[in-house]
DNA sequence: ATTAAAAGTGCATCAAATTGCATTTTTGAG
DNA sequence: CTCAAAAATGCAATTTGATGCACTTTTAAT
């Protein structure tokens, strides 16, 4: 997974969710400017503010070992 | 998933490989104070970092839907 | 118990992530 | 097409992640 692929995952979820990126924002207590960030594929997210994103969306982050 | 556990895991495998800490630090190109901060789950890893050390591990960062 | 290798710490610096606010652009329903 | 809602941008300030180096502590093999 790269950064792209993260927005696009994000993005998509939000809008099964039919939430904006401003509820999103708020509930996650993450700032409107890098939700757009993410979702657009720039930027650089820390962990924190995924799991804070993910969480909202009813998502979770894993780290496996590859296939 | 939280930033202990990710810590865990990655010691874990890095273990596993039978690498040093040094070494996953200059195969990885993320530097050996920031491997051990992040194994320790202390600080706040960045996606990038997270992927780098990830690679070098052959292990997948993943995004899903909760179940 | 020794002791060398591996892991972890303190500290200062640099680069970058996060944020708020005002403004502009895009999207989509009617 | 219109126009309001949603999304995106520019900019500046603040916080914090990433890093290097020297030093200390822990681990584990003999």
């Amino acid at each position: 997974m790269n950064k792209e692929i993260l927005g696009i995952k994000i993005k998509q979820r939000r809008k099964i969710l039919k939430i904006r990126q401003e509820d999103l924002a708020e509930i996650s207590e993450v700032a409107l400017r890098t939700i757009v960030t993410i979702e657009r594929g720039e930027g650089n997210p820390s962990l924190e503010t995924l799991l804070k994103i993910a969480d909202v969306l009813g998502m979770e982050l894993q780290l496996n070992v590859k296939l």
